[in-house]
DNA sequence: TGTCCGTGTGTACAAGTGTTCACTAATGTG
DNA sequence: CACATTAGTGAACACTTGTACACACGGACA
């Protein structure tokens, strides 16, 4: 008979979001797991569940959180790294996609997250892309690269790079994670996006 | 009893189609529907589903190819309407606009598609947005707008254009179909971002 | 006219689902 | 040490699910 097993406070609980991410990252979408699958995958049973969520909306809603925390860590990364103003672009979009690799999982979640069915969740990560996006924003204003834009413009374009670095995630996330090639693609072609957005914004007039 | 009632060739197809997406469009993820569920929705029983479809990716499938009828009808429109180059952004949006607003669960299934299950409808809609953005670029050659721009920047350009607009699409889908303030809002921002995108290809020079 | 064939119906079943309940072992607190 | 709390377990519930099968109706075509 299996034994119960003490654990440290909170494993099973992070087991049972890793499960729900592992799920994720095999191809399944967010939306279709079940708590009994999720709870099989952690090796747990299911009704352990309910002590840490109250449903599959609520563990969606906490890796929303988590999320943010590796966001946070990939732009601290890229604020220490980049520092020649003219590979800014390049570096930052290495740093991202590196950072997508290493969290496949979590990526793919955030990117089905944005069109689920929870609207809490997907406030979530909305939220979080503004936020990125507005931290990118201060990074441009304190590098002094932006000086001719107002505030609002520069959100704005703050605004589509983030939504275009998203936008290529699905790409990313489309290709195998070890297909270098197409990868190498994808990271061209999003920097040449980027490259064009900021040449537009280096030649923005306010319209009228 | 329920009496079996011949109907037109098709209809029950349509029928299961169409229920898709109506529960689509009450907020339901497209993955996490069952065979029963959209049966039930459609008033069929759910043995009448496999007359039409091998399973609920199929259904996806067929869904995609209509969506793509959607599109191509949306750019037939705007090539009509368009007459002035420098309304012609605005323009475009607008029509977009109104024709996700009339669309709106099938643009809901488009954007959920992109990260979804099935990689065949995923990479069905890819494809759509392929065949979108290439019209586009026809169509930019055509009125000598882009002269200055070689057959690969523009499609760059054209791709990104897709992109923002696409993603424009979640934020739209995301508030209520008749809150006009936050409509108008979304509208003026995906032109702003359009704008941005044409000034950068405008002083675009390629990379060496 | 007879005979397929496509399509819709009802029944059936095994498997999986969310959720509740009562029980128990380990932990932290006094 | 005793005790309350937390976090694990297994059994049970009423339902839903996908899918299979046999059957029935109507039109197409011989």
């Amino acid at each position: 008979m299996a034994e119960k097993q003490r654990r440290k406070p909170g494993e099973t609980r992070a087991k049972l979001m890793t499960a729900a991410l592992t799920l994720v990252g095999k191809g399944r979408h967010f939306a279709s797991l079940g708590i009994r699958e999720v709870t099989r995958q952690a090796g747990v049973v299911p009704t352990s569940f309910y002590r840490h969520f109250r449903n599959m909306d609520d563990l969606g809603l906490q890796l929303v959180d988590e999320l943010g925390l590796v966001l946070r860590r990939m732009m601290r990364e890229a604020r220490a790294n980049v520092f020649q103003a003219d590979k800014l672009i390049e570096e930052s979009v290495a740093i991202f996609i590196s950072h997508a690799q290493a969290n496949r999982s979590f990526f793919l979640f955030m990117a089905q997250g944005l069109a689920g069915e929870s609207r809490a969740v997907q406030e979530g990560i909305r939220s979080e892309m503004r936020f990125f996006a507005s931290e990118l924003a201060n990074d441009l204003r304190r590098l002094k690269l932006v000086d001719h834009l107002n505030d609002q413009d520069l959100d704005m374009t703050c605004d589509l790079v983030v939504r275009s670095v998203a936008f290529s995630l699905t790409d990313l996330l489309g290709v195998s994670a070890d297909d270098d090639y197409q990868i190498d693609q994808i990271r061209k072609r999003t920097t040449r996006f980027l490259q064009l957005i900021f040449v537009g914004a280096a030649h923005w007039r306010r319209p009228d």
